[in-house]
DNA sequence: ACCTGAACACCGTTCAAGT
DNA sequence: ACCTGAACACCGTTCAAGT
Protein backbone atom coordinates (compact mmCIF):
# COMPACT_ATOMS: atom_id res chain seq x y z
CA UNK A 1 0.00 0.00 0.00
CA UNK A 2 2.57 2.36 1.09
CA UNK A 3 3.96 1.77 -2.06
CA UNK A 4 1.27 3.32 -4.34
CA UNK A 5 1.50 6.84 -2.71
CA UNK A 6 4.91 8.62 -4.13
CA UNK A 7 6.47 10.52 -0.97
CA UNK A 8 8.18 13.64 -2.68
CA UNK A 9 12.08 12.62 -2.99
CA UNK A 10 11.88 9.32 -2.11
CA UNK A 11 12.05 7.70 -5.51
CA UNK A 12 9.93 4.44 -4.61
CA UNK A 13 10.26 0.91 -6.36
CA UNK A 14 7.53 1.25 -9.49
CA UNK A 15 4.44 0.38 -8.69
CA UNK A 16 0.97 1.57 -8.33
CA UNK A 17 -1.57 -0.42 -5.81
CA UNK A 18 -2.32 -3.01 -8.90
CA UNK A 19 0.69 -4.05 -10.20
CA UNK A 20 2.63 -4.46 -7.40
CA UNK A 21 3.88 -7.58 -6.21
CA UNK A 22 4.88 -7.92 -2.84
CA UNK A 23 2.04 -7.23 -0.83
CA UNK A 24 2.14 -5.60 3.07
CA UNK A 25 -0.90 -7.59 4.57
CA UNK A 26 -1.64 -8.30 8.12
CA UNK A 27 -2.51 -11.98 7.86
CA UNK A 28 -0.25 -14.55 9.54
CA UNK A 29 -0.99 -17.30 7.01
CA UNK A 30 0.48 -14.76 3.72
CA UNK A 31 3.09 -16.97 2.57
CA UNK A 32 0.48 -18.91 0.87
CA UNK A 33 0.04 -16.26 -1.53
CA UNK A 34 2.95 -13.72 -1.88
CA UNK A 35 6.23 -15.47 -0.23
CA UNK A 36 8.19 -16.14 -3.61
CA UNK A 37 11.89 -15.93 -2.13
CA UNK A 38 12.81 -16.55 1.65
CA UNK A 39 11.62 -13.15 2.19
CA UNK A 40 8.11 -11.80 2.14
CA UNK A 41 7.31 -8.25 2.88
CA UNK A 42 4.92 -9.05 4.96
CA UNK A 43 7.58 -10.86 7.44
CA UNK A 44 9.73 -7.78 6.84
CA UNK A 45 7.00 -5.68 8.75
CA UNK A 46 6.38 -7.98 11.21
CA UNK A 47 9.94 -8.66 12.21
CA UNK A 48 10.44 -4.54 12.28
CA UNK A 49 7.60 -3.82 13.77
CA UNK A 50 8.30 -6.84 17.09
CA UNK A 51 12.34 -5.05 16.98
CA UNK A 52 10.55 -2.00 17.50
CA UNK A 53 8.75 -2.86 20.18
CA UNK A 54 10.75 -5.01 21.79
CA UNK A 55 14.36 -2.48 22.07
CA UNK A 56 12.64 0.86 20.51
CA UNK A 57 13.32 2.61 16.56
CA UNK A 58 17.23 2.93 17.11
CA UNK A 59 17.38 -0.75 17.39
CA UNK A 60 15.98 -1.20 14.07
CA UNK A 61 17.91 -1.22 11.06
CA UNK A 62 18.42 -2.56 8.00
CA UNK A 63 21.41 -4.64 8.72
CA UNK A 64 20.12 -6.11 11.89
CA UNK A 65 16.33 -7.19 10.06
CA UNK A 66 18.30 -8.69 7.46
CA UNK A 67 19.86 -11.03 9.73
CA UNK A 68 17.74 -11.96 11.87
CA UNK A 69 16.29 -12.78 8.55
CA UNK A 70 19.21 -14.74 7.45
CA UNK A 71 20.37 -12.64 4.72
CA UNK A 72 22.35 -9.79 3.25
CA UNK A 73 21.36 -6.14 3.82
CA UNK A 74 21.42 -5.78 0.55
CA UNK A 75 18.37 -7.90 0.04
CA UNK A 76 16.22 -5.80 1.91
CA UNK A 77 16.19 -3.14 -0.90
CA UNK A 78 14.36 -5.48 -3.35
CA UNK A 79 11.53 -5.21 -0.86
CA UNK A 80 12.34 -1.74 0.33
CA UNK A 81 13.22 1.19 -1.66
CA UNK A 82 15.04 2.44 1.36
CA UNK A 83 14.44 2.98 5.23
CA UNK A 84 11.66 5.41 4.98
CA UNK A 85 9.71 2.71 3.01
CA UNK A 86 10.21 0.12 6.03
CA UNK A 87 8.82 3.36 8.65
CA UNK A 88 6.49 3.82 6.31
CA UNK A 89 5.24 0.12 6.50
CA UNK A 90 4.84 0.37 10.15
CA UNK A 91 2.79 3.66 10.46
CA UNK A 92 0.75 1.89 7.74
CA UNK A 93 0.28 -0.99 9.78
CA UNK A 94 -0.47 0.68 13.01
CA UNK A 95 -2.97 2.71 11.14
CA UNK A 96 -4.77 -0.34 9.75
CA UNK A 97 -5.39 -1.90 12.97
CA UNK A 98 -7.71 1.25 13.84
CA UNK A 99 -11.28 -0.08 13.80
CA UNK A 100 -13.42 2.55 12.23
CA UNK A 101 -16.36 0.37 13.02
CA UNK A 102 -20.00 0.60 10.88
CA UNK A 103 -20.63 4.67 10.57
CA UNK A 104 -23.65 4.20 12.15
CA UNK A 105 -23.80 5.53 15.34
CA UNK A 106 -24.54 9.25 16.37
CA UNK A 107 -22.03 12.23 16.17
CA UNK A 108 -21.11 12.12 20.23
CA UNK A 109 -20.12 8.74 20.78
CA UNK A 110 -19.04 7.84 17.64
CA UNK A 111 -16.15 10.59 17.80
CA UNK A 112 -15.48 8.96 21.20
CA UNK A 113 -15.31 5.44 19.78
CA UNK A 114 -13.11 6.86 17.11
CA UNK A 115 -10.49 8.25 19.51
CA UNK A 116 -10.33 5.13 22.03
CA UNK A 117 -10.27 3.12 18.92
CA UNK A 118 -7.40 4.97 17.63
CA UNK A 119 -5.65 4.39 20.94
CA UNK A 120 -6.13 1.13 21.26
CA UNK A 121 -4.40 0.17 18.05
CA UNK A 122 -1.17 2.46 18.70
CA UNK A 123 -0.96 1.42 22.60
CA UNK A 124 0.24 -1.76 21.92
CA UNK A 125 3.57 0.04 20.00
CA UNK A 126 4.73 3.14 21.34
CA UNK A 127 7.81 3.13 19.46
CA UNK A 128 5.87 2.99 16.19
CA UNK A 129 3.53 4.82 17.16
CA UNK A 130 5.46 7.94 16.53
CA UNK A 131 5.97 7.26 13.07
CA UNK A 132 2.13 7.99 12.28
CA UNK A 133 2.43 11.32 12.96
CA UNK A 134 4.34 12.40 10.00
CA UNK A 135 2.96 9.75 7.59
CA UNK A 136 -1.01 10.05 8.42
CA UNK A 137 -1.84 11.46 4.79
CA UNK A 138 1.12 8.33 2.94
CA UNK A 139 -1.20 5.39 3.30
CA UNK A 140 -4.46 4.25 2.38
CA UNK A 141 -4.96 2.99 5.97
CA UNK A 142 -3.70 6.88 6.85
CA UNK A 143 -6.22 8.08 4.81
CA UNK A 144 -9.27 6.08 5.90
CA UNK A 145 -8.30 7.32 9.53
CA UNK A 146 -7.73 10.68 8.33
CA UNK A 147 -11.24 10.96 6.44
CA UNK A 148 -13.11 8.97 9.41
CA UNK A 149 -11.66 11.79 11.99
CA UNK A 150 -12.75 14.95 9.51
CA UNK A 151 -16.00 13.48 8.89
CA UNK A 152 -16.43 13.57 12.93
CA UNK A 153 -15.36 16.86 12.92
CA UNK A 154 -17.20 18.25 10.51
CA UNK A 155 -20.65 16.03 11.62
CA UNK A 156 -19.88 17.75 14.69
CA UNK A 157 -20.07 21.86 13.43
CA UNK A 158 -16.31 22.26 12.45
CA UNK A 159 -15.84 24.11 9.10
CA UNK A 160 -13.20 22.35 6.89
CA UNK A 161 -10.29 24.13 7.78
CA UNK A 162 -10.46 24.16 11.46
CA UNK A 163 -11.81 20.44 11.05
CA UNK A 164 -7.95 19.89 9.43
CA UNK A 165 -5.73 21.27 11.41
CA UNK A 166 -7.56 19.70 14.51
CA UNK A 167 -7.76 16.87 13.07
CA UNK A 168 -4.49 16.20 12.43
CA UNK A 169 -3.32 17.83 16.23
CA UNK A 170 -6.12 15.28 17.92
CA UNK A 171 -4.38 12.17 16.33
CA UNK A 172 -1.00 13.24 17.30
CA UNK A 173 -1.88 14.37 20.92
CA UNK A 174 -2.98 10.85 21.13
CA UNK A 175 0.56 9.29 19.83
CA UNK A 176 2.10 11.48 22.14
CA UNK A 177 -0.49 10.27 24.97
CA UNK A 178 1.01 6.70 24.00
CA UNK A 179 4.42 7.85 23.17
CA UNK A 180 5.14 10.08 26.60
CA UNK A 181 3.38 7.82 29.08
CA UNK A 182 5.08 8.51 32.04
CA UNK A 183 7.97 6.02 33.41
CA UNK A 184 11.35 4.43 32.03
CA UNK A 185 10.93 3.37 28.29
CA UNK A 186 8.95 0.02 27.97
CA UNK A 187 12.13 -1.66 26.06
CA UNK A 188 14.02 -2.39 29.42
CA UNK A 189 13.53 -5.87 31.16
CA UNK A 190 11.44 -5.61 34.60
CA UNK A 191 14.32 -5.46 36.80
CA UNK A 192 16.43 -2.76 35.17
CA UNK A 193 13.25 -0.83 34.47
CA UNK A 194 12.42 -1.02 38.49
CA UNK A 195 16.16 0.00 39.35
CA UNK A 196 15.73 2.81 36.88
CA UNK A 197 11.70 3.90 38.18
CA UNK A 198 13.62 3.69 41.70
CA UNK A 199 16.90 5.82 40.81
CA UNK A 200 14.53 8.69 39.29
CA UNK A 201 11.81 8.59 42.79
CA UNK A 202 15.14 9.02 44.72
CA UNK A 203 16.67 11.66 42.11
CA UNK A 204 12.81 13.48 42.19
CA UNK A 205 12.54 13.08 46.05
CA UNK A 206 15.91 14.60 46.69
CA UNK A 207 15.40 18.04 45.14
CA UNK A 208 15.06 21.34 46.91
CA UNK A 209 11.72 21.44 48.42
CA UNK A 210 11.93 25.19 48.40
CA UNK A 211 11.66 25.44 44.45
CA UNK A 212 10.08 21.95 43.58
CA UNK A 213 7.56 21.02 46.13
CA UNK A 214 5.13 19.92 43.51
CA UNK A 215 7.06 17.81 41.49
CA UNK A 216 8.61 16.37 44.91
CA UNK A 217 5.05 15.32 45.96
CA UNK A 218 4.28 14.03 42.42
CA UNK A 219 7.60 11.86 42.25
CA UNK A 220 5.88 8.41 42.32
CA UNK A 221 3.55 9.34 39.34
CA UNK A 222 6.01 11.30 37.55
CA UNK A 223 8.60 8.16 37.73
CA UNK A 224 6.05 5.84 36.88
CA UNK A 225 2.55 5.39 35.68
CA UNK A 226 0.24 4.33 38.25
CA UNK A 227 -2.31 2.91 36.42
CA UNK A 228 -1.92 2.74 32.61
CA UNK A 229 -6.04 2.36 32.21
CA UNK A 230 -6.74 5.81 33.86
CA UNK A 231 -3.79 7.47 32.19
CA UNK A 232 -4.86 6.47 28.81
CA UNK A 233 -8.24 6.89 29.74
CA UNK A 234 -8.37 10.74 31.22
CA UNK A 235 -5.78 11.50 28.40
CA UNK A 236 -8.41 10.93 25.56
CA UNK A 237 -10.98 12.36 27.73
CA UNK A 238 -9.14 15.64 28.15
CA UNK A 239 -8.45 15.26 24.20
CA UNK A 240 -12.35 14.07 23.72
CA UNK A 241 -13.36 17.22 25.91
CA UNK A 242 -11.21 19.72 24.54
CA UNK A 243 -12.67 18.68 20.69
CA UNK A 244 -16.11 19.17 22.29
CA UNK A 245 -15.54 22.72 23.70
CA UNK A 246 -14.32 23.78 20.49
CA UNK A 247 -17.61 22.62 18.83
CA UNK A 248 -19.18 24.35 21.05
CA UNK A 249 -20.97 20.98 21.62
CA UNK A 250 -21.93 21.04 25.68
CA UNK A 251 -22.10 18.08 25.20
CA UNK B 1 22.77 23.01 34.73
CA UNK B 2 22.15 19.25 32.79
CA UNK B 3 25.05 18.22 34.03
CA UNK B 4 23.95 18.55 37.31
CA UNK B 5 21.41 15.62 36.74
CA UNK B 6 22.80 11.87 36.68
CA UNK B 7 20.47 10.70 34.48
CA UNK B 8 20.82 6.72 34.69
CA UNK B 9 23.38 5.19 32.40
CA UNK B 10 24.72 8.06 30.88
CA UNK B 11 27.63 8.49 32.90
CA UNK B 12 28.53 12.32 32.40
CA UNK B 13 31.48 14.56 32.81
CA UNK B 14 31.68 15.34 37.03
CA UNK B 15 30.23 17.85 38.30
CA UNK B 16 27.46 19.33 40.97
CA UNK B 17 25.68 22.65 39.91
CA UNK B 18 28.58 24.83 42.08
CA UNK B 19 32.28 22.99 40.89
CA UNK B 20 31.47 22.40 36.76
CA UNK B 21 33.42 24.93 34.83
CA UNK B 22 31.35 25.27 31.50
CA UNK B 23 28.39 26.55 32.15
CA UNK B 24 25.26 27.08 29.80
CA UNK B 25 23.84 30.44 29.77
CA UNK B 26 21.82 32.06 27.29
CA UNK B 27 23.48 35.04 27.20
CA UNK B 28 25.87 35.99 24.07
CA UNK B 29 28.14 37.80 25.98
CA UNK B 30 29.22 34.95 27.76
CA UNK B 31 32.65 34.50 26.47
CA UNK B 32 34.06 36.97 29.27
CA UNK B 33 33.40 34.76 32.12
CA UNK B 34 33.14 30.99 30.37
CA UNK B 35 35.13 30.53 27.04
CA UNK B 36 38.65 29.49 28.05
CA UNK B 37 39.29 27.81 24.85
CA UNK B 38 38.68 28.48 21.18
CA UNK B 39 34.91 26.82 22.22
CA UNK B 40 32.39 27.80 24.33
CA UNK B 41 29.67 25.36 26.02
CA UNK B 42 27.18 27.90 25.46
CA UNK B 43 28.08 28.81 21.91
CA UNK B 44 28.48 24.96 21.06
CA UNK B 45 24.52 25.44 21.99
CA UNK B 46 23.78 28.00 20.01
CA UNK B 47 25.38 26.74 17.07
CA UNK B 48 23.43 23.02 17.76
CA UNK B 49 20.16 25.10 17.86
CA UNK B 50 20.74 27.08 14.89
CA UNK B 51 21.82 23.71 12.79
CA UNK B 52 18.98 22.03 13.83
CA UNK B 53 15.99 25.34 13.40
CA UNK B 54 17.78 25.37 9.65
CA UNK B 55 18.30 21.87 8.98
CA UNK B 56 16.59 19.95 11.43
CA UNK B 57 17.49 17.34 14.28
CA UNK B 58 19.57 14.71 11.58
CA UNK B 59 21.66 17.65 10.13
CA UNK B 60 22.81 18.35 14.33
CA UNK B 61 25.53 15.66 14.35
CA UNK B 62 29.35 16.06 16.37
CA UNK B 63 31.35 16.29 13.13
CA UNK B 64 29.32 19.01 11.64
CA UNK B 65 29.46 20.53 15.12
CA UNK B 66 32.83 20.36 15.20
CA UNK B 67 33.36 21.55 11.89
CA UNK B 68 31.35 24.72 12.16
CA UNK B 69 34.19 25.64 14.80
CA UNK B 70 36.79 24.73 13.32
CA UNK B 71 38.07 22.21 15.67
CA UNK B 72 38.24 18.44 15.92
CA UNK B 73 35.00 16.05 16.67
CA UNK B 74 36.67 14.82 19.84
CA UNK B 75 36.81 18.64 20.88
CA UNK B 76 33.05 18.13 21.30
CA UNK B 77 33.70 15.78 24.37
CA UNK B 78 35.36 17.63 26.26
CA UNK B 79 32.18 19.80 26.91
CA UNK B 80 30.01 16.75 26.36
CA UNK B 81 29.68 13.92 27.40
CA UNK B 82 28.18 12.34 24.27
CA UNK B 83 25.48 13.65 21.81
CA UNK B 84 23.17 12.93 24.67
CA UNK B 85 24.36 15.37 26.94
CA UNK B 86 23.95 18.00 23.48
CA UNK B 87 20.25 17.57 23.04
CA UNK B 88 20.19 17.81 26.74
CA UNK B 89 21.10 20.73 26.87
CA UNK B 90 19.72 21.99 23.32
CA UNK B 91 15.93 20.73 25.84
CA UNK B 92 17.15 22.84 28.52
CA UNK B 93 17.77 26.13 26.33
CA UNK B 94 14.24 26.02 25.28
CA UNK B 95 12.95 25.02 28.46
CA UNK B 96 14.66 28.13 29.77
CA UNK B 97 12.79 30.15 27.47
CA UNK B 98 9.33 29.84 29.30
CA UNK B 99 8.62 32.40 30.61
CA UNK B 100 6.93 31.89 33.82
CA UNK B 101 5.88 34.82 35.15
CA UNK B 102 5.08 36.04 38.32
CA UNK B 103 3.28 33.59 40.62
CA UNK B 104 0.44 36.51 41.32
CA UNK B 105 -2.74 36.15 38.88
CA UNK B 106 -5.58 33.80 39.78
CA UNK B 107 -6.39 30.02 38.73
CA UNK B 108 -7.93 30.25 35.72
CA UNK B 109 -5.75 32.94 33.97
CA UNK B 110 -2.82 31.45 35.18
CA UNK B 111 -2.86 28.35 33.52
CA UNK B 112 -4.04 29.44 30.05
CA UNK B 113 -0.59 31.76 30.75
CA UNK B 114 1.27 28.97 31.37
CA UNK B 115 -0.04 26.99 28.57
CA UNK B 116 0.59 30.25 26.04
CA UNK B 117 3.67 30.70 27.34
CA UNK B 118 5.15 27.03 26.77
CA UNK B 119 3.86 27.27 22.69
CA UNK B 120 5.74 30.84 22.72
CA UNK B 121 8.76 29.54 23.84
CA UNK B 122 9.22 26.47 21.88
CA UNK B 123 7.35 27.28 18.51
CA UNK B 124 10.54 28.93 17.08
CA UNK B 125 12.34 25.48 17.28
CA UNK B 126 9.82 23.29 16.10
CA UNK B 127 13.04 20.78 15.44
CA UNK B 128 14.38 20.74 18.89
CA UNK B 129 10.84 21.13 20.25
CA UNK B 130 10.54 17.31 20.07
CA UNK B 131 14.02 17.01 22.65
CA UNK B 132 12.07 18.26 25.60
CA UNK B 133 9.03 15.94 26.13
CA UNK B 134 11.39 12.80 27.33
CA UNK B 135 13.92 15.45 28.87
CA UNK B 136 10.94 17.89 30.95
CA UNK B 137 12.61 16.91 34.41
CA UNK B 138 16.22 16.46 33.25
CA UNK B 139 17.44 19.90 34.27
CA UNK B 140 16.61 22.62 36.25
CA UNK B 141 14.51 25.16 33.70
CA UNK B 142 12.75 21.87 32.92
CA UNK B 143 11.80 20.81 36.65
CA UNK B 144 10.57 24.44 36.97
CA UNK B 145 8.29 24.75 34.36
CA UNK B 146 7.01 21.17 35.41
CA UNK B 147 6.44 21.92 38.81
CA UNK B 148 5.01 25.24 38.03
CA UNK B 149 2.57 23.13 35.87
CA UNK B 150 1.84 20.75 38.17
CA UNK B 151 0.79 23.61 40.84
CA UNK B 152 -1.71 24.95 38.38
CA UNK B 153 -3.40 22.25 37.87
CA UNK B 154 -3.24 21.30 41.76
CA UNK B 155 -5.06 24.90 42.56
CA UNK B 156 -7.42 23.84 39.96
CA UNK B 157 -8.75 21.03 41.80
CA UNK B 158 -6.86 18.28 40.18
CA UNK B 159 -5.16 15.24 43.03
CA UNK B 160 -1.98 14.52 42.43
CA UNK B 161 -1.26 11.61 40.88
CA UNK B 162 -4.36 13.18 38.16
CA UNK B 163 -2.15 16.45 38.01
CA UNK B 164 1.26 14.47 37.52
CA UNK B 165 -0.11 12.50 34.77
CA UNK B 166 -1.94 15.46 32.89
CA UNK B 167 1.07 17.83 33.61
CA UNK B 168 3.38 15.73 31.55
CA UNK B 169 0.76 15.29 29.03
CA UNK B 170 -0.72 18.20 28.53
CA UNK B 171 3.37 19.48 27.91
CA UNK B 172 3.99 17.27 25.33
CA UNK B 173 0.38 17.40 23.76
CA UNK B 174 1.71 21.15 22.98
CA UNK B 175 5.34 20.22 22.06
CA UNK B 176 3.29 18.18 19.56
CA UNK B 177 1.34 21.10 17.83
CA UNK B 178 4.43 22.72 17.35
CA UNK B 179 6.01 19.62 15.83
CA UNK B 180 3.20 18.47 13.69
CA UNK B 181 2.21 21.51 12.19
CA UNK B 182 0.55 20.85 9.17
CA UNK B 183 2.55 21.30 5.79
CA UNK B 184 6.81 20.10 4.72
CA UNK B 185 9.21 21.05 7.39
CA UNK B 186 10.28 24.22 7.72
CA UNK B 187 13.92 23.58 7.06
CA UNK B 188 13.69 23.42 3.27
CA UNK B 189 13.87 26.68 1.45
CA UNK B 190 10.80 28.62 0.49
CA UNK B 191 10.57 27.68 -3.55
CA UNK B 192 11.36 23.87 -2.50
CA UNK B 193 9.08 24.12 -0.08
CA UNK B 194 6.26 25.74 -1.98
CA UNK B 195 6.73 22.80 -4.66
CA UNK B 196 6.02 20.18 -2.01
CA UNK B 197 2.49 22.21 -0.79
CA UNK B 198 2.07 21.54 -4.41
CA UNK B 199 2.83 18.43 -4.97
CA UNK B 200 0.83 17.30 -1.61
CA UNK B 201 -2.21 19.59 -2.75
CA UNK B 202 -2.41 17.52 -6.08
CA UNK B 203 -1.91 13.71 -4.62
CA UNK B 204 -4.76 14.43 -1.83
CA UNK B 205 -6.87 16.31 -4.70
CA UNK B 206 -6.64 13.59 -7.04
CA UNK B 207 -7.41 10.79 -3.97
CA UNK B 208 -10.75 8.70 -5.38
CA UNK B 209 -13.92 11.24 -3.95
CA UNK B 210 -15.69 7.73 -3.22
CA UNK B 211 -13.30 6.98 -0.23
CA UNK B 212 -11.68 10.17 1.13
CA UNK B 213 -14.01 12.61 0.08
CA UNK B 214 -13.78 14.42 3.39
CA UNK B 215 -9.39 14.70 2.65
CA UNK B 216 -10.21 15.80 -0.55
CA UNK B 217 -12.01 18.64 1.07
CA UNK B 218 -9.47 19.50 3.43
CA UNK B 219 -6.54 19.72 0.46
CA UNK B 220 -5.85 22.52 1.03
CA UNK B 221 -5.32 23.02 4.83
CA UNK B 222 -3.71 19.56 4.96
CA UNK B 223 -1.09 20.29 2.75
CA UNK B 224 -0.12 23.47 3.97
CA UNK B 225 -1.20 25.35 7.42
CA UNK B 226 -3.46 28.19 6.16
CA UNK B 227 -2.74 30.47 9.18
CA UNK B 228 0.16 29.78 12.02
CA UNK B 229 -1.38 32.34 14.47
CA UNK B 230 -4.91 30.37 14.44
CA UNK B 231 -3.38 27.31 14.45
CA UNK B 232 -1.58 27.38 17.63
CA UNK B 233 -4.28 29.24 19.05
CA UNK B 234 -6.76 26.65 18.08
CA UNK B 235 -4.59 24.07 19.86
CA UNK B 236 -3.86 25.61 22.80
CA UNK B 237 -7.67 26.44 22.87
CA UNK B 238 -8.50 22.70 22.43
CA UNK B 239 -5.53 21.78 25.62
CA UNK B 240 -6.60 24.40 27.90
CA UNK B 241 -10.75 23.45 27.11
CA UNK B 242 -9.68 19.88 27.85
CA UNK B 243 -7.77 20.76 31.11
CA UNK B 244 -10.79 22.73 32.35
CA UNK B 245 -13.53 20.05 31.30
CA UNK B 246 -11.21 17.81 33.46
CA UNK B 247 -11.06 20.14 36.58
CA UNK B 248 -14.92 20.11 36.79
CA UNK B 249 -14.27 23.44 36.31
CA UNK B 250 -16.93 25.21 33.62
CA UNK B 251 -14.91 28.33 33.31
C1' DA C 1 42.53 22.46 30.97
C1' DC C 2 41.67 21.91 26.36
C1' DC C 3 42.37 19.89 22.02
C1' DT C 4 44.37 16.50 18.28
C1' DG C 5 45.07 11.92 15.67
C1' DA C 6 44.28 7.48 14.62
C1' DA C 7 41.29 3.84 14.98
C1' DC C 8 36.90 1.00 15.79
C1' DA C 9 32.38 -0.60 15.27
C1' DC C 10 28.72 0.67 13.48
C1' DC C 11 25.17 2.99 9.94
C1' DG C 12 22.41 3.49 5.14
C1' DT C 13 23.21 3.07 0.44
C1' DT C 14 25.19 2.40 -4.62
C1' DC C 15 26.75 -0.43 -8.11
C1' DA C 16 27.77 -4.43 -10.39
C1' DA C 17 26.98 -9.28 -10.35
C1' DG C 18 25.26 -13.66 -9.68
C1' DT C 19 21.35 -17.38 -10.37
C1' DA D 1 12.63 -12.12 -9.74
C1' DC D 2 15.40 -12.24 -5.91
C1' DC D 3 19.63 -12.10 -3.59
C1' DT D 4 24.99 -11.54 -2.84
C1' DG D 5 29.65 -9.02 -2.41
C1' DA D 6 32.48 -5.36 -2.21
C1' DA D 7 32.83 -0.73 -1.48
C1' DC D 8 31.68 4.24 -0.04
C1' DA D 9 30.59 8.01 2.76
C1' DC D 10 29.00 8.74 6.66
C1' DC D 11 28.02 8.18 12.04
C1' DG D 12 29.28 8.25 17.50
C1' DT D 13 32.86 7.00 20.42
C1' DT D 14 37.43 5.17 22.82
C1' DC D 15 42.05 5.59 23.75
C1' DA D 16 46.36 7.54 23.89
C1' DA D 17 48.76 11.78 23.18
C1' DG D 18 49.99 16.33 22.74
C1' DT D 19 50.55 21.32 24.79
Amino acid sequence: MYESFPIPGSGGRAGTLADMTPRTTTRSTTRSSGARGTLSTAALVDRALAIADAEGLEALTIRRLATEHGVTPMAIYWHFSDKEAILGALAERLLSQVDLGSDEPAPPEALEAFLRAFVTAIRPHPAAASLVVDRLLDSEAGLAVADHGLGLLREAGLDQDRAAELGKFMLSALVTLVTSEPGPRRTLEPRERAAEVRERKAQLSALDPERFSQVIASADALADCQNEDRYFGIGTDLILAGVRALTGAGR
